[in-house]
DNA sequence: AGAGGTAAACAGA
DNA sequence: TCTGTTTACCTCT
C-alpha cells in the first residue's frame, strides 16, 4: 500500500514552473507497465495495470520524456473511456477522511505555460489528469521505482480534435463541464480501456472542460429540468427524477438555470414548485430544507443586490460559487462535518450553547414529540430547554461573533485556496499542525485566524483571548 | 459512517 | 412574518 499521506502531495515542490498538478517525471526508455495501482482521489475509476494510454508524439515536446500528470483530479472524458463497473477504484477520500486534496482551479498559472507546447493550447486546468506516484516521497520504498515503474502514461490526446473548449467565459465553462459530465452519466461506457491505435470517437473522447471533482447530476438540460445522475438512473428511472435528487443538487440546478446563476429565495421556491415534486408539497418543510441547504452548502453564496426600481432596498440573492458553476455541487453534509467539528461533537460535555441550541428533529422525532411533552408534564423538575447558551453569552460578549465550529471557513479566508472550498478541512489540520494544537478540539478558522473552540480540558481559548462559540 | 432529509430554536430584518 | 443559521435528530445505504 502506498503511503498516501497528503502531505506528500501538498508539499511537493514545483518543477519547471508548471503548476503543482502538472509536473512531470522525466525518464528514458520504453513504456513500461505500471506495477502500481493507479489511485483515484475522487472515487472515480482509474486505469488499471493493464491499461496503457499513449500520448501522441505531437503532444510531447520532448519525446524522451515520460510524462505523468500528478494531480489527483477527476478526468471525466478519459474516465468515460476507462470506467469499468467491475473495477473498484481506490478512493483517496476513503484513506484520508476529510483530507481534501488541494486541487484548485484557480491556482496561479504562469501565463507562458498556457501556450506551452506541452499543453498544446489547453490551459493547465483543461488538461485531464490523474494521479501517478511519481514523487518518490509518496512511495514507501523511498521512491526507487518511482520513475521507471510506470509506462509512458498520459492521455491519448488527439491534436486534430477540435472540440476542446477553450472559452474562459464562466457560464459557458460551467455549462461545458456540466454538459460533459452529463454525457458521462448517460453514455454507455466503453469497457475497453486500451486506447493504443484506437481512433477516439467523439462519443468517448472529447476534451471539453474536465470536472475536477465528483460529477454533478445537476447539470442543466434543454428544458432546464436537469439531467439524470447515474444514481438516479439506477434508483429512480421514474417519472420525476427530481424526487430522488437531493436538495443541494436541485438548488444547483435552479441557480444554473438563472441567467446570472443567482436567485432570490422566493425565486428558488418558485423553481421548486415548477420543477420538483418537493415544491408541490403543501407543507413548508421543503422550504426549510432549501434554506438549510443554502446556508450550509458552500456552493451557495449569499449576496446582496439592490432592488430594481428602488435603490434603497436591498434583496438577498443566492448565487452559485464559481467552483460550483464549473464542477457542480457537493454534498451539504460534507460541509458540515469537518474534522474539528467531529471531535467537538464527540466531547462528552459540549458547550452550553450547544446543549441548548438546536432541537431534535426528524420525522420520528416529531412523532415522539408528544411523548416527550407528556413526560415533561409529569416531571417534577421542568428544565428550560433554552436560554442558557447564546443568551447568556450574548449578554456578556455582545460584540462577539457567534460563529460555529461546524461552519467551514469561507475560501476567501484561506490563502491559496482560490475558489475551491475543498481546502477547508485540510486547512484546519494545517492550523493544528502549525500551532501544535493537535490536542485542541474544534479548531476552526475565523477571519482573525484560528479559533479554538474547546480544548480537551473543556477550556475555551481563541487567538484573541476571547471566547468563541 | 456518511449522505441526505427534516424539525425546530433562535436572531435579525 | 420571512429569512438565515444552526443544531440535532432521523432514515437509508
Amino acid at each position: 500500500m502506498l503511503n498516501m499521506n497528503s502531505e506528500h502531495y501538498r508539499r511537493r515542490p514545483q518543477i519547471n514552473s508548471l503548476p503543482l498538478d502538472f509536473q512531470y517525471a522525466e525518464s528514458s526508455g520504453t513504456p513500461m507497465q505500471s506495477t502500481h495501482q493507479m489511485l483515484s482521489f475522487d472515487g472515480l475509476p482509474r486505469a488499471q495495470n493493464d491499461q496503457q494510454f499513449m500520448i501522441t508524439p505531437l503532444t510531447v515536446p520532448n519525446t524522451t520524456s515520460n510524462y505523468s500528470l500528478t494531480t489527483p483530479m477527476a478526468m471525466p472524458q478519459a474516465t468515460t473511456v476507462w470506467s469499468d463497473p467491475n473495477h473498484t477504484p481506490m478512493d483517496f477520500d476513503s484513506q484520508n477522511t476529510n483530507d481534501y486534496y488541494d486541487y484548485s482551479p484557480s491556482i496561479a498559472v504562469d501565463e507562458d505555460e498556457q501556450d506551452s507546447p506541452f499543453l498544446r493550447g489547453m490551459s493547465y486546468s483543461e488538461v485531464p489528469r490523474t494521479c501517478f506516484p511519481c514523487d518518490p516521497r509518496m512511495l514507501n520504498d523511498g521512491g526507487n521505482m518511482a520513475v521507471d515503474s510506470f509506462d509512458a502514461s498520459a492521455y491519448l490526446m488527439d491534436p486534430n480534435k477540435n472540440d476542446m473548449q477553450t472559452s474562459t467565459e464562466p457560464a459557458s465553462l460551467g455549462f461545458d463541464a456540466l454538459e460533459n459530465s452529463h454525457n458521462f452519466s448517460r453514455l454507455s461506457i466503453s469497457h475497453s480501456p486500451k486506447l493504443e491505435h484506437e481512433t477516439p470517437s467523439s462519443d468517448h473522447f472529447t476534451f471539453n472542460k474536465p470536472t475536477p471533482f465528483p460529477l454533478p447530476s445537476s447539470e442543466p438540460s434543454e428544458d432546464g429540468g436537469g439531467g439524470i445522475s447515474s444514481r438516479e438512473m439506477t434508483a429512480v428511472d421514474g417519472d420525476d427524477p427530481s424526487a430522488d435528487e437531493p436538495y443541494a443538487k436541485l438548488i444547483h440546478r435552479a441557480l444554473m438555470s438563472a441567467p446570472d446563476h443567482s436567485m432570490v429565495l422566493q425565486e428558488i421556491y418558485e423553481w421548486f414548485r415548477k420543477h420538483t415534486a418537493k415544491g408541490a408539497s403543501d407543507t413548508k418543510g421543503w422550504m426549510n430544507s432549501i434554506r438549510h441547504n443554502l446556508s450550509m452548502n458552500a456552493a451557495f453564496k449569499k449576496t446582496e443586490r439592490k432592488t430594481p426600481g428602488d435603490e434603497t432596498k436591498k434583496s438577498t440573492e443566492w448565487v452559485l460559487e464559481e467552483f460550483a458553476i464549473k464542477d457542480g455541487v457537493q454534498s451539504t453534509t460534507r460541509y458540515r462535518k469537518g474534522t474539528g467539528a467531529k471531535k467537538f461533537m464527540k466531547t462528552e460535555n459540549p458547550a452550553p450553547s450547544r446543549q441548548s441550541s438546536g432541537r431534535k428533529g426528524g420525522i420520528s422525532a416529531s412523532k415522539t414529540k408528544m411523548q416527550r411533552q407528556q413526560q415533561r408534564s409529569i416531571s417534577s423538575t421542568h428544565r428550560s430547554r433554552h436560554g442558557h447558551g447564546h443568551e447568556f453569552l450574548r449578554s456578556h460578549f455582545p460584540t462577539q461573533r457567534y460563529s460555529s465550529p461546524l461552519t467551514p471557513p469561507t475560501h476567501e479566508n484561506i490563502p491559496g485556496a482560490g475558489c475551491n472550498p475543498y481546502f477547508f478541512p485540510k486547512q484546519q489540520l494545517d492550523y493544528e499542525d502549525m500551532c501544535g494544537l493537535q490536542d485542541v478540539q474544534g479548531v476552526y478558522i475565523d477571519d482573525n485566524g484560528p479559533i479554538f473552540a474547546e480544548s480537551q480540558e473543556g477550556h475555551y481559548a481563541s487567538a484573541d483571548g476571547l471566547p468563541r462559540y
